[in-house]
DNA sequence: TTGCTCCTCACGTCACGTGAGGTGGC
DNA sequence: TTGCTCCTCACGTCACGTGAGGTGGC
């Protein structure tokens, strides 16, 4: 019994079963994921079922955008794959977490818009800040902290919003409150020409105000934090920032 | 107040600090994505914070596979975001997209570790067939049937597992199983010199005994069918199976 | 004859990766 | 001097897309 030569799918059937194209089909022979079937008299390829079953497999795989190579060392000739099950499976918690992820991000910023805040970090900072009584209602925030906020959103996994949210619990003590409102004060009126033990002693101050983040941001060395802020922040203010994350990181080291 | 040209971030940092390589934001500036910062004295780049906070808002929206062209479309050239609550509905949309995207990728991912096509889709739809007592213990499914397993696992958009699923429903009336066992057996036994009466009469009591499918798989006409199954059955068969599928299909039309 | 599908090069695309060959900074 | 980062071409990669120019089938 042999297999008439021109009785199969051509190229253009099988693809359009496949849910795919010509080409992409030619591009699996190319790499010898699909074998290449016989032709007909016109030179026209002709498939039989086999193709169209190990085609789609293909398909699916790629569908959730498995690389060709990574395909064709999963797929034998025969489906005997437990491999790739379980690849699949540890995917699709992959997935999940990201999807848990994206909720949460969605549930803060869709909680930033309903209470009306804005979506500039700083003034957000600054209106947290001033709904925990620790900015009163006739200060600005002062450039250097609007510089800082607009870091922190950028560096932080969570942004902005999420460092607010981390700093909630914390803040629930009005004693916390207190101590962090007047090492804020402090910090923006520190002077030129303070004097180191000064500024140590504030920074040691800042940093006991503040809590350590659950989820830190990228590590920033000092020579980074420089250049970063050398122009936004006196050199008093600068060194006493890079103490506070020097506290801030022992804790957590 | 002149910013000073060589003291801001070099390449390397700017990139280590979003999570990108300097490779990248030399390609973003290619395109117009990110500005091109001002040179220090030796040609380096260096960047301001700016270009920090603009950069990971790109890597952002890359991270959920944005092309481009869409984040160049989507971020404004000004880093300044104006359009406060604009921003803010827009992001939300963006994350709802992605959340969207994702579950989809996640059912897709889900539905092809448990379609059987992972395994062997014959032998799953012939252990089903045994389990309902449709097929008897020491019966094997007929190649044919095996073969039509695997198309209808690769033809049909949640696999064999999912026409099996399906299928639980219509299977639980006890007269519809007898119906289908005789069915299957009148089929196997089909004689390869019987007359159309016979072959169209067994079609009619094959095609009742069948469930009319929720989600049916591509269209496939009997010119493509005949290409697929025409080595596999007999000519009797074959015809058998296709007036089958024409009388399933019209139930639908 | 016309329109459709197929064929084989072979260049294009997207978002970078990866040397190649050379200079600057500590 | 050594090792590191940076610079600018420029070619490579991945999974195909897209003509280019030509033939076969109805």
């Amino acid at each position: 019994m042999s297999l008439s030569k021109d009785g199969g799918l051509r190229i253009g059937e099988l693809a359009e079963l496949a849910g795919t194209t010509p080409r992409a089909i030619r591009h699996y022979h190319k790499l010898g994921l699909l074998v290449e079937p016989e032709r007909d008299d016109s030179g026209y390829r002709r498939y039989g079922p086999q193709a169209l079953v190990r085609l789609v497999r293909i398909r699916r795989l790629r569908s959730v955008d498995m690389p060709l190579e990574e395909i064709a060392a999963n797929i034998g000739a025969d489906p005997a794959d437990v491999d790739i099950a379980g690849a699949l499976a540890s995917l699709a918690r992959d997935i999940e977490q990201q999807i848990q992820g994206l909720t949460e991000l969605r549930a803060r910023v869709l909680a930033i818009a309903g209470s009306g805040s804005l979506s500039d970090p700083a003034a957000s900072w600054e209106t947290a800040l001033r709904q925990h009584g620790i900015l009163d209602q006739s200060g600005d925030l002062p450039p250097g902290e609007q510089f800082a906020a607009r870091l922190v959103d950028a560096l932080h996994p969570q942004g902005i919003h999420g460092v607010i949210e981390q700093m909630t619990d914390h803040i629930a003590d009005p004693e916390v409150r207190q101590r962090l409102g007047e090492v804020l004060r402090r910090f923006q009126a520190l002077p030129d020409e303070a004097s180191d033990e000064v500024i140590d002693a504030l920074a040691a101050d800042y940093a006991a105000a503040l809590p350590t983040p659950a989820n830190p941001p990228p590590a920033i060395d000092a020579e980074m934090m420089e250049k970063l802020l050398r122009d936004r922040l006196s050199p008093a203010k600068l060194r006493c920032a890079q103490r506070v994350r020097e506290l801030i990181e022992r804790r957590q080291g």
